[in-house]
DNA sequence: CGGGCTATTGACGCCTGTCAACTACGGTGG
DNA sequence: CCACCGTAGTTGACAGGCGTCAATAGCCCG
């Protein structure tokens, strides 16, 4: 059995404030569930979770293992996705700080989860979090109202992959992006693409060749300028947003 | 005004009936969020919601109206679906008894939905359902667990739309309506399709010659056998499920 | 500067959409 | 009872959008 005092370089003091005060102190709870909570519950709720650094590329779970905890990203990117059998891949969704995911009505994962750059999590053990539920109907409600409106974005995704065309879902992916990074306080314009042509084109429902020729045509009609390959600055938010309906 | 008394030709004893012992009486309410209220209960939740009965091709709402009410389906199937500005439709989904539609988090419909054949639907006004979740905690969590599974399953469609082809769709559409059935205790083979191949083509993102086309495959590899355009029989559900992976 | 990864661009082919003709079926009216 | 009509579904011919395969360009990091 490992004994962790020994090996983990941190004074008493900071492990204080991280056991008691990390929700009080953390910058995106106004645009997480955990906002339900008046301030005098936050030590309460820090205790029935943890939090966990990933660098790039690092799996946080795997579809159809046992699911046990929930997550919140308070920083970061995830992606989370679908392997099929033959090994396609289709990426679910692109999340950011302030998104809650992991599996609240089953027992397995439905998809798999992996970090896009460092991220930082919440992680709440479901047994925790449903007793905690019990007592703080606030927010129980708010997960409700997250969750409802998440189902809301996947549905407008199932119109997008069964509907648009490669031009149209390019426009609409740039345009989520900027409205996704304005809703948790960024700058919406320019926006950076963190993930890479592939996990976009497996987002879209596309090839990344295809989404890089998307990218080229909405950059010669003037509708985007590429600052970079992972930096794109929207020069026409009117024409893009009547591009995809 | 119109004074109903005159005209529905109902006895008092219905309406009493009707007024109060509804929910008691559902017979899908073992298959509906409702379940999660114990016996005792149940007088006092038929009375915060209404029943309605739909004939073939009304619309339940629009998108984009002002969503004051909940829904809940007792009997028969709705269709929900998006329009594109050009006309274009994408049908999100076909819903059976017992399943729960309409906007909780939201103050528009996100979608139109419109019922197939006779439909029956229970309807639940915003606030009147809000107020009783504060005092039935066991209902609010129910409904938490309904809307993420549904969310687990529109998820799932994204991987379908934005992965397989139209065979694999197809094949995928079979097997799901086959599921769904025995999910409500019905019979899981054969199967019937209450909606046209264009309803079954805007579901799947093709168009109703390419599902027309798909079905014919599936015939001819004998993977099914068309009893009537309307009512299908499963013959290889094996060899189904591997063509969805 | 060079190796390796990511992104772009080109050539070509196939899957699925489009347009059109034909068939099947169910309801209506003579 | 059958003729007629309208709607739904099937099948065929063809075309185009996007996938596939391949070559090239750009970029980061040692």
């Amino acid at each position: 059995m490992i004994r962790f005092t020994q090996i983990m370089p941190v004074s008493l003091h900071t492990i204080n404030r991280e056991m008691h005060e990390r929700c009080a102190l953390c910058r995106i709870r106004s645009y997480s569930f955990c906002r339900a909570l008046g301030e005098g519950k936050l030590k309460g709720f820090t205790s029935i979770s943890a939090e966990k650094i990933y660098t790039d590329k690092q799996n946080i779970f795997l579809q159809n293992e046992n699911s046990d905890s929930l997550y919140n990203i308070t920083e970061g990117n995830i992606k989370i996705y679908q392997l099929l059998s033959d090994g396609r891949i289709q990426i679910i969704g692109f999340l950011y700080p302030g998104d809650f995911f992991g599996s609240y009505s089953k027992k397995k994962y439905n998809y798999s989860a992996e970090s896009i750059g460092k991220t930082k999590v919440c992680i709440f053990k479901k047994d925790l979090l449903d007793a905690y539920l019990e007592k703080n109907m606030e927010l129980a409600k708010e997960l409700l109202n997250m969750t409802s409106h998440e189902l809301m974005l996947a549905q407008d995704r199932i119109g997008v992959l069964g509907k648009l065309n490669a031009n149209e879902r390019m426009a609409k992916f740039v345009i989520n992006i900027s409205q996704q990074r304005s809703r948790i306080g960024w700058q919406d314009n320019p926006v950076s693409l963190p993930m890479t042509r592939q996990d976009i084109a497996d987002y879209l429902g596309l090839t990344l060749e295809t989404v890089s020729r998307e990218i080229t045509k909405l950059k010669t009609s003037k509708l985007i300028k590429v600052l970079n390959s992972k930096q794109i600055y929207l020069l026409d938010k009117a024409r893009l947003l009547s591009l995809c309906h």
